[in-house]
DNA sequence: ATTAAATACATGTATATACACATAAATATA
DNA sequence: TATATTTATGTGTATATACATGTATTTAAT
């Protein structure tokens, strides 16, 4: 284990709350890091593959890009650029609404879903392997973070 | 306070341990985009804000690049470029360093110094409003997420 | 029915991330 | 000493973030 003093090479923190979100910030690094390590086989970045999972979530109904957006963990991410590079990899297919002409519909095609699956498959594997801490310690931890987020709107 | 589940409109987690994963990078996301909107006040992003405040813990000795890149919270950040950033609005100045002439050596400038401190007192003034969990709650905090960077290299 | 406001999406710009590669200088090796 | 390797930094490229603006379409108001 790495302690976030050895990581970011700091001992003196204003205190445990401000250690907390230096903490909160470096594991979320971390996880991406290692997600995206995996996803490179797959040639998506997590970003991509965040989108794709959104899809599947819904599927086989389809999604306008505000769903999806509104879903996303980073709400200030680029949706339609994101679709974008997806298009051209053809994992998505978009159209615009028949029932109102200014939505655009998002659909996964089979090369999607069948990419997602294999991803999926790798990542929730690895996952399992680096994260070992255990259901009551998870449970703990979203208790704590929905605690630091009190003050959100 | 907002749940995760409301936050991305999801509410079928994996497990417990997926739920923590999803919820740890959505506190970050939170934690970031709090301290940005601060931040745009003094036209500093989250990243330089971190590069200025790394240099201020060695103040007044100087730094390399690569100090610096080791200290970042976000490992894969381009500490060059951040550089340029800061150089271009006077806050920090580059000079070669004499020993090795290979270093790039980084020093804040008084511009610098004044902003970082000026920044720093009302990101602490919010972060402190915003996230009201105490002590103990933030001790347990961080010994939950270096549990879950327990396999971590 | 016409106009105004709101909505959904796309696009543009600056900055950052992630990563490969280039360059110059220092160090190790033959 | 000459060469090879390593190290420190800079640069290039693709993608993403953060945010402003543009455009078409729908809804609401007059």
């Amino acid at each position: 284990m790495v302690k976030l003093e050895q990581a970011i090479q700091s001992t003196k923190f204003k205190s445990e709350v401000q250690k907390a979100m230096l903490n909160i910030l470096y594991s979320a690094w971390w996880l991406k890091t290692l997600m995206s390590k995996e996803l490179k086989e797959y040639g998506l970045t997590h970003e991509q593959y965040n989108v794709l999972r959104i899809l599947k979530g819904k599927y086989p109904d389809q999604m306008c890009v505000r769903d999806i957006a509104c879903r996303m963990i980073e709400k200030s991410s680029n949706v339609p650029r994101i679709i974008d590079r997806l298009e051209i990899k053809k994992l998505v297919k978009r159209t615009t609404s028949a029932i109102d002409k200014r939505e655009t519909v998002i659909t996964l095609t089979q090369g999607g879903i069948a990419l997602l699956e294999a991803s999926t498959h790798i990542i929730n594997k690895i996952m399992e392997e680096s994260v070992t801490i255990d259901q009551q310690d998870a449970q703990q931890l979203n208790l704590l973070l929905e605690k630091v987020r009190v003050g959100e709107e």
